[in-house]
DNA sequence: GCAGCGCCTCAGGTCACGCTCAGCTGGCCC
DNA sequence: GGGCCAGCTGAGCGTGACCTGAGGCGCTGC
């Protein structure tokens, strides 16, 4: 049904592998773009847009879960298939609760990567249609007209305000510590004592009250969450 | 956030391992059916419309490939995670023809297990996001969520609170002496003379007590513990 | 240059939370 | 029974986390 043949990001900085995987990929049909560093598999995820990441943990600049989380969290859902040599139980923990689809330890076969390839896009057709509207509550948030509705009103938002609730409509039901969102929407490593995050949590409550019940609640010392009723 | 439990069916000839795969699934949160026939397996896929199915591979009348066949000829998309001790690249191949989602080679780790579950749920997009929840007796602490639920009611926690008491549900049926709550809570070095451990104690069993009969307990001279009854 | 807008800083006010304290309870031993 | 000690808990206090209105600064469009 698909005619464009499906993109795969390969990330691995052994080129050798990189290499074997790839070709087995393309002699498959798929289109493989290939990548060696965290870096670059970061950008190119971001660009691309694959139809799936194939992704060694061991990377020289950034971890392989390290990755999977910053995708993630910026709300990007492209499955995600884990390759490494670690095989012990806290390494899959990790892998699958940073938001890995399958997990294939070295030494592997390539047909068996195919197979397991093949299955997860299988699945991913069918279900997901990439839709652009972030929904919660009675919030629609369309990412891509950069338009946020509630109850059917449109609410103006600046681009900050946007993204801090973009953040929190991709993390539904879930606290998030200032740290976190000065991280994912300011970029800053260290949380400096400013209080930006506060200002903004606190316009952005100004505007969602207007047209209906608070959303966006405070947790004391941890941080915010956004969450219906309480 | 988290609506009624998803049902997931696990059929294994083996009952035992029925059992222990059925127990770590329910400790998760999930609905379990078992089955130990391929018939049987047929009936409850069809009529029970589960979210998953855990399939073993040899059974006593029908194969589970052609069990995965029969479903997919139906017109059933459930996702299927295949359980074998065939590892061959053949049986594989076999099995992701069937319409596989995951393959996992026995012996395997009920841990390991659990985590693809939750990988397959959460890419069929019926996932409760994964959420870390510590569970013991009518207890649910959501620590993504920063939330405490006993019997279904949901009751708030300060901060401290919380930690307490996570501290707790990550031991339960343990006595933790005074000096390790203060240790793990409030990371003091020795054990002043402070009575901050009992307050905490005390104001977490007023909370709790509210909401059913009481968790915890004073062991006197040794500390506290977390079990149900005596 | 000016107006308008958005991003961010600052500072004052409020109040929830963490913690202390002190009086009370209940079990245990003499 | 009386005294002692461990633990329980209600009251209260100080702190600092959080909220928000005001304003400065820089950018953009006219």
């Amino acid at each position: 049904m698909n005619q464009t043949p499906l993109r795969i990001l390969v990330v691995d900085d052994e080129p050798s592998l990189v290499d074997a995987v790839a070709t087995s990929l393309r002699y498959e049909g798929f289109e493989v773009t290939e990548a060696t560093t965290g870096r670059a598999a970061l950008v190119a995820a971001q660009e691309l847009d694959p139809a799936l990441v194939v992704l060694d943990v061991m990377l020289p600049d950034l971890d392989g879960f390290e990755i999977a989380k910053r995708l993630r969290a910026d709300g990007i859902t492209t499955p995600i298939l884990f390759l490494t040599a670690r095989d012990t139980l806290e390494d899959k923990a990790e892998g699958f609760a940073a938001g890995a689809d399958d997990y294939l330890t070295k030494p592997f076969s390539l047909a068996e990567l195919v197979m397991r390839v093949r299955a997860i896009l299988r699945r991913a057709g069918n279900a997901d249609n990439a839709s652009t509207v972030l929904r919660f509550a009675d919030l629609e948030l369309d990412v891509d007209a950069h338009e946020l509705r509630r109850a059917g009103a449109v609410i103006e938002l600046t681009a900050t305000e946007f993204s801090v609730l973009k953040y929190f409509m991709t993390n539904p039901g879930r606290v998030l510590s200032k740290a976190q969102i000065l991280e994912n929407v300011w970029h800053y490593d260290f949380d400096g004592d400013s209080n930006i995050c506060e200002t903004y949590i606190s316009y952005l409550r100004k505007k969602l009250n207007e047209h209906g019940a608070p959303l966006i609640h405070t947790v004391r010392l941890v941080g915010y969450v956004l969450r219906e009723q309480t």
